[in-house]
RNA sequence: GCGGGCGUAGCGUAGUGGUUAACGCGUCUGAUUGUGGCUCAGAAGAUCGAGGGUUCAAAUCCCUCCGCUCGCCCCA
């Protein structure tokens, strides 16, 4: 085969037979949001480049290696959004969110781009469902914002997935804290793999979830942070357990939870798979980032968000085997074999339509037994059909798809309402037995 | 950026040097009935990922490139 088209390297196209999952997960989080009182903000698809190097972290892999930047013909540097967080603090102080009521809780789905390799559940352009709150340091918005993502997999079929929470505790005691991690892994540096190597340069929070082999020994006896949080970290931290407990949710304090972006503090988390331990079957996560704001140039303000893939939600409800039935797109198919009927087919269709029925007409000249086969694809449970001899006595048969096939004849003037009379009676067939 | 696997009709596969590249599903047309599903019959659909090389002969062997996929780094 030759492909002489084909989609960008890590994007998709979502066929229909995919939507119906698409348009689970998108209800269900307006149900969710709508249930803890968020509201939808949308942000645009590109921003200038400076929002994300200066909220995400200008030495963070998102902004380092893999944001799509680019320069249009004014000479703007823009970037194609990588993270939806940045992006909305930035519409949060444009739009002075500060002076609405507070707290502010926002919500959105947003495609998001990064130059990855792609592979499973990792794609260079994905869409994350983002929640914000800004405006709060209550551990009860973090509980909150855990136990909305939690509500939402469990409303979508999601079963068998856990929280991993930790804490970062705040920026002055977890520097104090790398520097003790430091201090720990020094003389040891040359046991550790080449990547863990790098960290130690680079990231030294990432030595603490390194899957290399080499590196486990010396994890398990590295300083924790969540072990020795400051006074009111720890109270902050136990606030947010204890809320996540009384309300059922199944979380899983993990001392070597690490999170990639720069800005967070305190409450950090994910959501993960019980059977999956692959590093890109994280579901969603988020944390604290009480110094986002500011660092953006705004007045202090505490904050707390998640973002969590779709295209993940879909794999991982699809691994549960929530599944579809085939969609019908048509209640009604009409079947013409008339020369000369397709004005009057035509409107007919339309006051079908009218009706709030969903109607399609087989294609004029085609078969009738090529316009019954159509009419049995589309999955519409009536065909009204119309051949020489009906036409001519200005009659229609009506013939039900399901089962036997039984038909009756009627004046053509009666269909559209015999119509939504027989699949009212069919509605109410099937909610009573369901 | 690094490493492994794989590219044959729309989809899933068979074919590993030798006639017009095969099968299943799907699509289209027809038969049984001016009427769908089941069954049956037929048709369309493939420059065998691309380019180059070896050979009398390449889907099959070699090289290069491209793409997909899985893993690492990292992330949703």
């Amino acid at each position: 085969m030759t492909t002489r088209y084909q989609a960008p390297r890590g994007t998709q196209d979502v066929l229909p037979d995919m939507q119906p999952y698409w348009d689970a997960v998108l209800e269900g989080i307006r149900e969710v949001t709508r249930l803890h009182g968020f509201r939808r903000i949308d942000t645009p698809a590109f921003e200038y480049a400076g929002v994300f190097e200066k909220g995400s972290g200008d030495t963070t892999d998102i902004i380092e290696k893999e944001m799509y930047v680019f320069e249009d013909r004014g000479g703007e540097k823009l970037a194609l959004t990588p993270e939806g967080t940045p992006a909305i603090c930035r519409a949060y102080l444009e739009h002075g969110m500060a002076s609405w009521p507070q707290p502010v809780r926002l919500y959105t789905t947003h495609a998001m781009f990064r130059y990855d390799r792609p592979q499973k559940g990792r794609y260079r352009q994905h869409t994350q469902f983002d929640c914000e709150v800004f405006g709060s340091a209550d551990p009860l918005v973090d509980a909150e914002v855990i136990a909305v993502l939690w509500r939402l997999y469990e409303r979508l079929g999601i079963r068998n997935v856990t929280v991993r929470l930790g804490s970062l505790d705040d920026w002055d005691a977890r520097r104090a804290y790398i520097e003790r991690l430091k201090d720990y892994y020094r003389p040891h540096l040359e046991k550790l793999s080449e990547d863990s190597q790098r960290r130690f340069a680079r990231n030294p929070l990432r030595l603490l979830d390194s899957k290399d082999e080499r590196d486990q020994p010396l994890k398990e006896g590295a300083p924790k942070l969540v072990e020795q949080l400051s006074a009111p970290a720890q109270a902050h931290h136990e606030a947010v357990t204890g809320a996540l407990a009384a309300a059922g949710i199944a979380y899983a304090v993990d001392p070597l939870l690490v999170r990639g972006l720069d800005y967070y503090n305190r409450t950090v988390f994910e959501v993960v798979p019980n059977d999956d331990e692959r590093a890109q079957g994280t579901l969603g996560g988020g944390g604290r980032y009480d110094g986002l704001i500011e660092l953006l140039g705004g007045p202090p303000t505490p904050g707390i968000g998640f973002g969590t893939g779709i295209e993940r939600l879909i794999l991982e409800m699809q691994k549960n085997g929530v599944a579809f039935d085939d969609g019908s797109t048509a209640s009604v198919y009409i079947v013409q074999r008339a020369e000369g009927a397709g004005a009057k087919v035509f409107a007919l269709a339309a006051e079908l339509r009218d009706l709030g029925v969903a109607t399609l007409i087989g294609e004029t000249g085609k078969s009738m037994k090529a316009q019954m086969r159509g009419a049995n694809h589309s999955g519409a449970r009536l065909a009204v059909i119309i051949g020489e001899d009906e036409w001519a006595a200005g009659q229609a048969v009506l013939k039900d798809l399901a089962g036997e096939g039984d038909q009756e004849t009627l004046p053509f003037a009666a269909v559209a309402a015999t119509v939504r009379e027989r699949l009212e009676q069919i509605a109410t067939k099937i909610s009573a037995a369901g």
